[in-house]
DNA sequence: TCTTGATCCTGTAGTCACTACAGATTGTAG
DNA sequence: CTACAATCTGTAGTGACTACAGGATCAAGA
């Protein structure tokens, strides 16, 4: 079996982060808002997580990489958990995707603006400048993108 | 002339607020990050702006609609009012233009993978999800795009 | 002139998804 | 037994705002 699908008995807060490639605090973060069930604890209460926690942990990096926010992350936990069905997933994932295209698409508009102002630039010292211009243009009022 | 420039002698923050169609409280916050300059006050320490405030206000709202971040809208800002030259605002808006790219990039792997696995899926109470399956693979590692 | 209600003032806390730090404790190798 | 690494807890910081509390001021009507 791959290095990724080994059997694991108890790795500590260190050791899970470097096999999964996420930070050493995030874990705990997680564990905090409750994404992640509390682990068992050793004698000195240091936390040590199994193969479950390894597999819960990459689910929830890899639907973040993906755009997820986490609460959709804990809706799509949740389902998984409850043995909920695909399309309850499938329901999720297309509400998603909807907005990864409108910001797709809020960002090619921009890229479109920012590019013409660009290419106008004569680029020398002129008191005149293009993007200057565009800067000061009137708001187009589509203003998602949260960053 | 237009109803945008219009002469203006004081406005006070709400109205100018609605002038430019921000937020009333965004208008502090610029100038206590100064982006804004101080205005100069009534007796009783209201805000009166002029249309310089209106034009300048104008400009960051443009250009955080654009996606500049406020250290680069600082930095032309910094350009304008020395009187500096068009290359430097063509240096930093190409820089930004590159990010904005790369965001685009991201996002359309993003939406290709998560089109192919909602598309795969049956919809249904099966227990084998291709979302899911999808969720749970390893990471890509190019995890830009920190929302 | 007085009153009323809208607007404004200040400072602070909340948002999201982490990340970083301080100071104390525990685990482990030599 | 001693070092030193790793972990523990709680808290504060990031960016770009937004919202609120408790008080002061403004403008219009009576």
């Amino acid at each position: 079996m791959g290095v990724g699908h080994s059997t694991v008995q108890a790795l500590r807060r260190g050791e899970l982060a470097q096999r999964v490639g996420c930070n050493l605090e995030t874990i705990r973060y997680y564990e905090g808002i409750g994404l992640i069930p509390p682990p068992p604890r050793s004698e000195g209460r240091h936390r040590l997580y199994g193969g479950e926690h390894v597999r819960r942990l990459r689910f929830i990096l890899r639907s973040r990489e993906l755009g997820f926010s986490i609460e959709e992350i804990r809706a799509l936990l949740t389902i998984e958990d409850g043995g909920g069905g695909c399309a309850d997933v499938h329901a999720l994932t297309s509400q998603h995707l909807e907005l990864v295209r409108r910001k797709i698409a809020d960002l090619r508009r921009l890229e479109r603006t920012l590019s013409a102002a660009a290419a106008a630039c004569a680029r020398d010292a002129s008191p005149e400048c293009p993007i200057i211009e565009t800067l000061s243009g009137p708001p187009r009022g589509k203003r998602r993108l949260p960053q």
